[in-house]
DNA sequence: TATTGTTATACTCTATAACTATA
DNA sequence: TATAGTTATAGAGTATAACAATA
């Protein structure tokens, strides 16, 4: 009664990337909100803290569109990054509508050490598997990445991380 | 006023992959879930229906297992796929507390289907990358997510696609 | 008129707890 | 007692709509 199943659309496996991704992904945000335990919000708080202390100060909708997050959410997550003391709002001169978001020292501070802290949780994410994969693996999802955010209609021309990360400067240094 | 932000936590550029990993699996999400239109639930009842249709017939708790989802959703996930004619709940003689879940002729023929709308989806979503490192990149996200989901403290031995496909039969067809 | 930021609200999704039935 | 499946409910997260300030 369980072998007559006579294998049903078999032969074509048909793709699992959905699966792939959701595990990766799944496994990466538990491992890391672990890591940031503390900071509001958690992973979204962190990656934010790491957008505004890379780049040239972002605008609010340039973060929300950045990380692809509605634009109603910021403020009360920002609020919360202010509030613990870590990120300003600083209206821009030019046009005072914007409001430009700086770490204080406190932020840097913070930030410096979350990434230690995040660099050693990805390191457990990626423990089962070779370390030349991995970099194989996160350069071709960088690719893809910026290759698929780029495609999408409302790209951000505030944050210009994503050219600079899929073609960094050759010989720069890389630890 | 803008340039004497002393380069903040400069030299150490942190990790950019939760970004990538976000970007992709929204990427990927966005294109299937047209893709897959009309399927109750969207991308996860297409997921299912996949799983179900790949695999020895798989208990429910299995299949939440699997996909990493809470047991609770599944009723009433099965319940629409049912209602929609695409599976049956059959119980187990051996365990009559289980239900098996197994594809409806039309279930088989849909999901065919969707498995045809899919691969032209992932390959809108591959489009801006070469061929090669696609797929590079997929056979990486394999290793990496069996990885990830075999280091996960409840694995489910009902389904064993994974280890499948990690290392499939050297000279199976592959298209 | 269009855009940035904000607030309030409604909606969806997810997790918690408790229950039935089988083992 | 433990597990598969189910149900109801509460909570978190998300999107929708409307507004003020500025361009």
């Amino acid at each position: 009664m369980d072998a007559d199943r006579s294998a049903p659309t078999a032969g074509v496996p048909g793709s699992n990337l959905g699966w792939y991704l959701g595990v990766i992904l799944r496994g990466w945000h538990e491992e890391v909100e672990r890591a940031v335990e503390g900071v509001p919000h958690g992973t979204r708080g962190y990656q934010i803290l790491s957008v505004v202390g890379h780049n040239s100060p972002p605008t609010q909708s340039g973060l929300a569109k950045h990380l692809q997050i509605d634009k109603t959410v910021m403020p009360y997550v920002i609020d919360a990054l202010q509030d613990a003391g870590l990120v300003e709002r600083r209206t821009d001169p030019k046009d005072r509508r914007v409001r430009r978001i700086v770490l204080t020292p406190h932020g840097e501070r913070t930030l410096a050490e979350l990434e230690a802290k995040v660099r050693a949780a990805e390191d457990a994410v990626f423990a089962g598997m070779p370390a030349q994969a991995r970099q194989a693996f996160v350069e071709h999802a960088a690719q893809l990445a910026v290759s698929i955010h780029s495609a999408h209609p409302s790209i951000d021309p505030c944050i210009a991380v994503l050219d600079a990360l899929v073609d960094p400067e050759p010989g720069a240094a890389k630890r």
